[in-house]
DNA sequence: TATGAATGAGGATTCATTCAT
DNA sequence: TATGAATGAATCCTCATTCAT
């Protein structure tokens, strides 16, 4: 299964696999065009059907490479080390925008795989998935966590969330702006900077006044 | 334009609204069905099509009338006289839930057609409307807003930014969890204590000593 | 189910059938043209489509009129109730030639589902139904058969097989030559001639001698 | 034409030859696959293309091939020394049922070439053919026979057309019986018996008293 | 010469749009 | 004006035939 695919030069498999990652990432599953895809790649319809069967295999084919290319991509730059969840959001954040600027399509695909797609087939081959990945992902996010700097009265949980939810706004607000344009080396000491501030904000709002200091003393 | 249709009787025109909505909502542009619009209206289809021209103009009529009526619902009700941020967005959280409740279809076709739409012409037409709209919908919520209980130290852009991103990541998780099952009045008893635990937190952590006090006091 | 098809008028559906009859009578099912049959129809593609939902449906409606329509025509006009098996299969000779003139394609649709068809689904529908009628047809042409004509020293089962296959024989020698072209009244003289001629061959061959006589003298 | 491919080993023609009959026996020319008969044939599909042209152009070869071979195998086993329509028609019968041990895929191929095609250039091809054939084997069939036998008050002509069916009629229904399993001595011995009992039973029929005595006399 | 990957025309089916009634 | 049957363009998929290697 998908032998004949595999056979292809490297040049050719990704010229067909981004073609594909474009149009399952713009339309719905059901209406994604196999011509446009064959024709995006340059390749005749027919050798489509040759390497991958159907259209239905096509997109199960994209889909898990997409997701371990996502997963190898992500799971080896993560830092595990630092248990404090301000500086492991802060590497999350810039590989997510690293990833915009190496895979776009691919992570709009996932995106429109998991938010859009109403093919029941496709839902539960994402959600299998996606569930099992998701819940890996998060264990792995919170793992070795230090809660103790988190000031005294406050819900140790409900500043997690705030801290993740605002994090998650500040980076789709960046990834709307973004689209599909390079990134700059000038943007990226932006979204540090940035960064640093909401750390900095988020440390004086909700952590114990010595990890304050001890930021303040370290800048 | 689109005469024809105003000039039939208000529970026709509503009939036929609602059974556009609802197949809207339930399915992108492209494979939303005429045919059930039309069957479900108890019109025939060559009315929809004398009424409206194609499905396009019928989508974008729909949208139009979607947007207005909720813009009027939420713009009669947000207190905007409280120039307390955090009970500002208090209201309008309560408010995105109890139009959860009045206006199933009208609110899921609106956030089907943001979330979901992949139809460029679709798109464009809704981010247009959806940014002025959006611009105008912010400049409101901030108009009046009372920076002055910030914490010194704090850059207040920041700070709200974080509390709406906050809010934003709250009532999606919440919505999320709804789906179009009907809502308790226990429910909006438990988003009324989390949402007044939350705005404890934002308190606390970015306030001013003496509005903690008065809330502790208030409490 | 087949309503919007039955609502037609007759005309119209007789062009229809027909059409298909044929295509089916020309081709395997798999290789029939849905094309072809809406053309020679006069009718468009999609008229097809929405009168009988798919090919496979096409198929089994007119497989079943073919059937119905046959078997009211044969069985309302065999005369059962002559005991003499020579005079009986001149009869069934005689209809099938008139049913040629009738429904030529009706004919040649029957033999060909049940001779050539490959089609695993298509062939299941045409055994169940052509095995029992065929049982049915037998066990009805053999009723109230008298075998005691039958001369001393022969095996009547023998000699009814040989009559049978001779009658096939000759039957089908005839309708290979008739094709499509009209029958005339020249045409059926001649047959009766004919039969008269292999019926007197076969008593005197066959039966006791008195019938022989009795043939005689009538004639 | 063909030089090509009467050039090769006779080992490899035999293979290729022996695919094409296989796959167009099992199928109409329509639904015959060329990529297994190379595939079977274990030659590619190029080269079946660079042999023979076209599908069309391979069935043909294929079919002249097997009209050949069997005509070759019959004609030179028939004895058409005997006069007697009887024993010859024994004789071809025998043969027959000889011949589908010998050669299942050709003669499969044949009786599906004849009975199932559909495609009508290759039909006309068959017809052709196989009425030349025909004529050529009926006047064979009826070389030297000797009329003298029959009955006075019969008309030969329908008394071996009757016997010719009949025999036809026998031959066909143990074909359909047979299928492609193998055929026993035991199956052989019984159709003798048969044979003998038709035999006796025209004889006794249609033949002189003298011819039926002696048929007497020698059982 | 042999290969088998690539091509693209052809076939079933869907559905927005039209139009005769 | 309202109807819904009819249309036909568009879509996925197959497979004989071609052609670069």
């Amino acid at each position: 299964m998908f032998d004949k695919f595999e056979a292809l030069s490297e040049e050719k498999r990704l010229r067909i696999i981004n073609s594909a990652l474009e149009e399952f990432s713009l339309r719905q599953f059901k209406n994604a065009s196999t011509d446009a895809i064959a024709k995006n790649a340059g390749i005749s319809k027919g050798a489509l059907f040759q390497y991958f069967g159907s259209k239905r295999q096509l997109f199960q084919y994209v889909y898990k490479y997409a997701c371990d290319t996502l997963a190898k991509e992500i799971w080896a730059k993560v830092d595990l080390s630092n248990p404090d969840i301000l500086e492991r959001l802060k590497g999350i954040f810039m590989l997510k925008m690293s990833l915009y600027r190496k895979y776009p399509s691919l992570f709009a695909f996932l995106l429109n795989a998991y938010a859009r797609e109403t093919d029941e087939e496709i839902r539960e081959l994402i959600k299998e998935d996606f569930d099992s990945q998701k819940s890996g992902a998060y264990s792995k996010i919170f793992e070795n966590i230090d809660y103790g700097k988190i000031r005294k009265g406050f819900d140790p949980e409900k500043v997690v969330s705030i801290i993740i939810w605002a994090m998650e706004g500040y980076s789709n607000t960046e990834a709307a702006k973004l689209k599909s344009e390079d990134i700059s080396m000038e943007k990226y000491r932006h979204w540090l900077k940035e960064l640093d501030l909401f750390i900095y904000t988020f440390r004086k709002a909700f952590y114990e006044e010595e990890e304050e200091n001890r930021h303040g003393q370290g800048d």
